[in-house]
DNA sequence: TCGCTGAACAAGTCTAGACAGGTAGGGCAA
DNA sequence: TTGCCCTACCTGTCTAGACTTGTTCAGCGA
């Protein structure tokens, strides 16, 4: 949220989400209703509605007819890309992203393993040709690294997402902020998914960009998430170093 | 994931749904009446009424007028041994279990990569010793392999259970039927729990019980699961074949 | 036109209670 | 032993109401 903040309802949204990204209101928690935040800002309940909006569209709170408005948000920098349940977590060492390549392709031509490419088995059988709810002809391909050092990359990851909207321009405009926070501003809010992972050895290409020998052994995940309605948003196929990454789930509540 | 927001009755079922599968609840068992199950969850009988009747509706229960809700399902209880999340699967290939060893040990002697040893410092880091909600000094460890043909081996999997009730006599006995079954008899009821998964080189032991060479790569996945009270259940360490096993979960719900 | 207010009404979620009817078991009389 | 009644407990159904969000509309002021 750049800019001055002179409206209302803006004076509201920012209010409620620095609540949510502190920690304050934890993910998961109940908003206090329409009619209460009205009156704790002193505003018409339309005004708090103007903000609650705001704050869907941003993918902070998810709201719910007869029931209320409830943190999405986690607390740390939303970054997903790795798969959900908290994630396959860089162990305790600080990464950095470099992006390589945003890319407007037709997703007959792309293959499932890496790029535009001739093999046309191989995009037949791994492609995004038969993947549910992808209505657009095109889509914007991204790819990125994760280095703990400049010489030293843990992680390749490629994302694919429909080419609508502002994410049709993400190959001239490049990536501001993250894929994810591009994603909500083009309305896409992820609803349910399905993450596949497994392990193998990296082909010559993958050596070259994970800097490491052909044949190296990294574990390789893909995960697909759609919109409510069924639209596809997103798949992230992924490279990751075993000895750099581990997954971590969770199952029951730890509540009692 | 699994949406952190859940209707009522949407969690009501899920708890329910839970027990049923894992066997908590077994087939032709009786459900609590309506007004139990609402003081105990907290809510109205209403409530809990559209919880049973989503369970009615996805065959898991039958309810009868004046007698009360039924378990319907029969399918074996999931073989989560590997995981939860629809668990990791072994592609399409029929597999069989052969139990290596059941053994009881000492807690304290049990090191985390595979058998009593003597090498105190992987004990002291990977053993059993520090695990919250583990009472019993001595534990029961179950080694397992999974062949898709007599020579093929496709995982290992060893797993550690507190020496308590009928599970201190599997050593002697024997495991008829699943681990689960048998932590159900004993009433450990898992409640919730974590997994860990990522891939390293097997070991010259594990080689050997792999039938693989030494240095091979393998997926590792470690879960551990708790009682609603916070006791220790289970703990299983598992070596997979990356070209055999996969693992996949969801988040969100395929509702519409 | 835009931001905002205030209000009314629709609709979803859940609680609380009342009453009807099915089921099972114990006690009692024939 | 058989048949019956009473009682306890269960599910089926309904109503009323509190509280929530969803939607629309009229109006005010910059």
């Amino acid at each position: 949220m750049t800019g001055p903040v002179r409206l209302k309802h803006q004076r509201i949204t920012v209010a409620l989400e620095r609540e949510i990204r502190s920690g304050q209101v934890p993910r998961g928690a109940r908003l206090p209703g329409e009619l209460a935040l009205a009156r704790r800002f002193g505003v018409s309940r339309t005004t708090v509605r103007t903000a609650l909006a705001e704050l869907n569209e941003a993918g902070l709170i998810t709201t719910r007819t007869g029931k209320g408005s409830f943190v999405l948000f986690d607390g740390r920098p939303l970054d997903d890309r790795l798969g959900w349940a908290h994630a396959l977590a860089a162990q305790g060492v600080e990464t950095r992203t470099r992006v390589l390549r945003i890319a407007l392709c037709h997703r007959e031509e792309l293959c499932g393993r890496g790029d535009l490419c001739g093999r046309e088995e191989l995009c037949r059988r791994d492609g995004l040709a038969g993947v549910p709810g992808l209505d657009s002809p095109e889509v914007v391909v991204i790819e990125r690294v994760r280095e703990v050092a400049p010489q030293t990359v843990v992680s390749y990851e490629r994302s694919c997402v429909p080419a609508v909207g502002e994410l049709r321009d993400l190959p001239a405009r490049g990536l501001a902020g993250s894929l994810t926070e591009a994603l909500n501003r083009a309305g896409l809010h992820p609803d349910h998914g399905e993450q596949r992972l497994s392990g193998r050895m990296i082909d010559d290409r993958e050596a070259e960009l994970l800097r490491r020998e052909p044949g190296a052994w990294f574990l390789s995940a893909r995960r697909t998430s759609w919109a409510g309605d069924g639209t596809f948003i997103e798949r992230v196929d992924s490279l990751l170093d075993p000895a750099h990454f581990e997954l971590s789930l969770t199952f029951g509540e730890k509540t009692s």
